[in-house]
RNA sequence: CGGGGUGUAGCGCAGUUGGCUAGCGCGCAGCGUUUGGGACGCUGAAGUCGGAGGUUCAAGUCCUCUCACCCCGACCA
């Protein structure tokens, strides 16, 4: 813990496995691709889940748990959604010491398990909808992994509905993504650009896909959380039917949406900075750390008082506090070991800040540092913390602005996808798409719902284009 | 799968033309002194040198094979 991280300006990649070790969120497992959520990192993807899940059970949807082994044959049945994931999956043959009669996959998503059941479930259009979400762990056996951002195995939320219409599924699929946009915006401080997926990048199996892409702080863009309109492909795959007012048997109509851990690695790369890990305060796992400083004994008793008493105010005000009082490590240790880990704000006491009955508070997303009566403390903090949040927002927000620039020419995209995000007039042609990615990598990213409007020409070859594309280089 | 790299104590590394009890820093344990930006001293514990085979009087070091992991690309939440 003693060290320092590798610059983000030396090595980018470096610098994120170095902050994601060093401030405990994850450790490499001793299987290929797979990691450890270490308690500090699990803790904030429980302040993760736990934003989004109130968000989910506002919008009427509860959660089930179906299983983690799927039968082989239940994945062939939709085509294009067996292509699109047969290259990784993982396989159980065995179980028992026998050979199964039929392999089980290792789910890479539950689509088909969840239809399988719905089919049984549902028989009426009084059945309809039907909202519901999974928390749990799927595999896909990835050919390189990063810690959070790729990794064999991963934790998530799918959410699974099916509706009697397709305007009704479309507008469900529309609503989760903002659920994931409200997210991302007011609990993580990304600024994400909610959009609509090429048919290229589309899920394997959905009619349109919808995404929130978030910029990292390399400027490189991240699918941060998706949400699919299925269409009835997986209903007519799996005869997911119910009879309607009229008594005639109709397929459902389904959606699918997903965030994953991949958002801690988001909130890694957009907030943090040489100095470790910068946590938005309202899913920081410890908002506030109290730093007692003494020389004697007698020092030490009047603090170790002054903290009790900060300590249960706080808590009283809604403040995640935590106190530091290590004894075999030094009040400058201690500073770096919180910085390191994002705690928003340091709040120290020594004998001089109980002498003038204040604290010294120090920010982490500006490395200010202040004075504050103690008095005021428990009234403030909240107020300092919001002030935090919306900062961080802000700072971000200024970021991916200056780093995303309109084009309108072949050689102005190629200049902004090396080392940004660039806005462009796409015809929709996955010709046009393909030339992109081939010469400089970048790839579609969404076509944000917010649009100019009007006519244009394609950035490639020049037709007529009605809608702008976010192009960039992506994890 | 292609390219690059690394395997020696928990972590990071050194180890000369092969040479006898394999070192250093950090961390860890004990004791003492310390504490306002990563404290210090003393003492101590900890290693089948990734694995297998070979060459040799002698292998961490040379040879062959092998395994694992990391980084960079193509694929992906």
């Amino acid at each position: 813990m003693a060290e320092k991280v590798t610059p983000r300006s030396e090595d980018y990649s470096r610098w994120y496995t170095d902050v994601v070790q060093m401030a405990e969120l994850a450790d490499y497992a001793p299987v290929k691709g797979c990691m450890v959520i270490r308690p500090y990192g699990y803790a904030l993807w429980e302040n993760v889940q736990a934003g989004l899940d109130r968000r989910f059970k506002e919008t009427g949807h509860q959660n089930a748990y179906f299983p983690l082994f799927i039968p082989e044959s239940f994945i062939r049945k939709e085509a294009e959604h067996v292509e699109g994931f047969a290259p990784e999956l993982a396989v159980v043959t065995h179980g028992g010491g026998e050979k199964l009669e039929e392999p089980l996959i290792v789910r890479p998503t539950s689509e088909t398990i969840i239809n399988t059941m719905m089919a049984k479930w549902i028989r009426s259009y009084r059945d309809l909808p039907l909202l519901l979400n999974q928390w749990c762990n799927v595999v896909r056996w990835e050919m390189r992994t990063r810690l959070f951002l790729r990794t064999t195995e991963f934790l998530w939320q799918e959410g699974h509905t099916a509706h009697a219409t397709a305007e009704e599924a479309e507008a469900e699929a529309r609503r989760m993504l903002d659920v994931y946009t409200d997210f991302a915006l007011n609990d993580a401080a990304i600024p994400v650009i909610p959009g609509r997926k090429s048919d290229t990048e589309r899920f394997a199996g959905a009619v349109r896909s919808y995404t929130i892409e978030a910029m990292m702080g390399d400027k490189r863009a991240l699918q941060s959380g998706t949400s699919h309109f299925l269409g009835q492909n997986f209903a007519r795959a799996f005869g997911t039917q119910y009879l309607d007012r009229n008594n005639e048997l109709q397929y459902v109509w389904q959606t699918s949406w997903g965030v994953s851990t991949r958002m801690i690695g988001a909130i890694v790369m957009v907030h943090g900075d040489d100095q470790g890990l910068i946590l938005p305060p309202v899913l920081a796992p410890t908002q506030v750390v109290i730093v007692p400083i003494w020389r004697k004994d007698a020092e030490k008793e009047a603090i170790t008082a002054a903290i009790a008493d900060l300590r249960g105010r706080l808590t009283s005000a809604g403040v995640r506090v935590r106190v530091d009082d290590r004894d075999d490590v030094s009040p400058g240790f201690k500073f770096n070991d919180w910085e390191m880990r994002g705690v928003p704000l340091r709040v120290e006491i020594g004998p001089r800040d109980l002498a003038a009955a204040q604290v010294t508070l120090a920010r982490r997303d500006t490395g200010e540092k202040f004075p504050m009566p103690m008095a005021d403390l428990a009234a403030r903090v909240p107020g300092l913390l919001k002030d935090i949040q919306a900062s961080l927002l802000r700072r971000a927000t200024e970021f991916r602005d200056a780093n995303t620039h309109e084009v309108s020419t072949w050689g102005e995209l190629v200049e902004a996808v090396a080392d940004g995000f660039a806005r462009a007039r796409w015809c929709g042609s996955a010709e046009c798409e393909a030339k992109i990615k081939e010469e400089t990598k970048a790839t579609t990213r969404c076509i944000p719902f917010e649009q100019p409007g009007g006519m244009g020409k394609c950035v490639v070859c020049g037709a007529e284009a009605r809608e702008q594309a976010i192009f960039a280089r992506a994890y």
